[in-house]
DNA sequence: TTCGCTTTTTGCCAAATGACAAACGATTTC
DNA sequence: GAAATCGTTTGTCATTTGGCAAAAAGCGAA
């Protein structure tokens, strides 16, 4: 939880009663390798805070094929925010590539918090505008490089998580096959 | 003015008297055909809403490359968001692509308008997340399909901008050469 | 250890895309 | 109207990447 508190206090302040009222809402959650967090099809309800572990968010595409869209690593949060917030059928599912350690929040009392805690909101607006401003900035420079460079990419932005989740996960991430990848990696080292 | 609070609305409701208060705060920009609505290495000091034309942001990748990362047509929000609310200096142009008509708000109005309007915070909140998250959701499939595919899937998302702005543009959104484009387009007619 | 399963690497060839240059077409300028 | 300019198309060839299949490597269970 001290790093859930350490995350939110970078985008506003606090005072102790407030931070123990959101420190009471959430609760610690065990995620095993390939659990989902939310699933594609039903409404997010919960948000969470990596304090260990791999997630994605992943989907199908008109192929059929799986695609891992982003990463989401430690100390961020991990919230399919349109269906959470908007109560919509998700499109994608948020799975745990690794065995996960998360703080949670119910919706209902992440609400309930907004409700109470003034400043709260501003917080929380800011948390997920950063959020969703670093997915558009990683994501949007994938189109334009080449293979060997988007991995490098790749390597740069996620470096704890290269070794931790398997090729093909990072292949479909690239855009680029499993044996493209692997003779990349063959290059480069 | 009409079509942005038509927009506004759509996100939360107003009372006559906000949605005047709003009002009086937007003035009429003209952009010409090139002109910069916010540019790379300054603070963006403005929100715009776009009645007519199309805006583009783009960036110069390490390469010296000029790269389109999303076009903004009618009724949209167009804001550097992140240099916008931080205050710090944009690393991205915001350019008119045709000549175009804005509504604009200056950032102390737009600021004056937040801290008046109760409930005005919460719907440039949910617009602000709509905007990004339609990015995101715009940017990521281009990533794993191939060249034909992603201009299909651009003439899709942007039905009125393919005959109003320059092949090269489209090329660099999507990634690919200009004469890569001009085969595609050949073989699709 | 050995077997069975999954993941990763490799080989081979085909297809897609890029690089570069030239041609073409439309528009503007003088 | 000729020349210059800018944007688009086309040609040629090299390079990258994909598709497919087989081999190799890694890993857990019996």
């Amino acid at each position: 939880m001290k790093e859930f508190v350490e995350y939110i206090l970078q985008f506003g302040n606090l005072n102790k009663q407030q931070i123990d009222l959101i420190s009471k809402k959430g609760f610690e959650l065990i995620l095993h390798k390939d659990d989902y967090f939310s699933q594609a099809g039903k409404i997010a309800r919960q948000v969470g805070f990596i304090l260990e572990g791999i997630t994605r968010v992943c989907y199908y595409n008109n192929k059929g094929e799986e695609i891992t869209k982003y990463f989401i690593d430690e100390n961020n949060l991990v919230v399919d925010i349109e269906s959470f917030e908007n109560e919509i059928c998700s499109s994608a599912y948020v799975q745990a590539v690794t065995d996960c350690r998360l703080i949670c929040f119910e919706k209902k009392d992440w609400q309930e918090l907004l409700d109470t805690i003034i400043g709260w909101d501003t917080i929380v607006h800011k948390m997920i505008a950063k959020a969703l401003i670093q997915k558009v900035e990683r994501r949007s420079p994938l189109v334009s490089e080449d293979a060997t460079e988007r991995y490098m990419k790749f390597l740069k932005i996620y470096p704890n998580v290269a070794n931790r989740v398997p090729l093909a996960y990072i292949a479909s991430y690239l855009g680029i096959t499993q044996s493209s990848l692997s003779r990349i990696r063959k290059n480069i080292r």
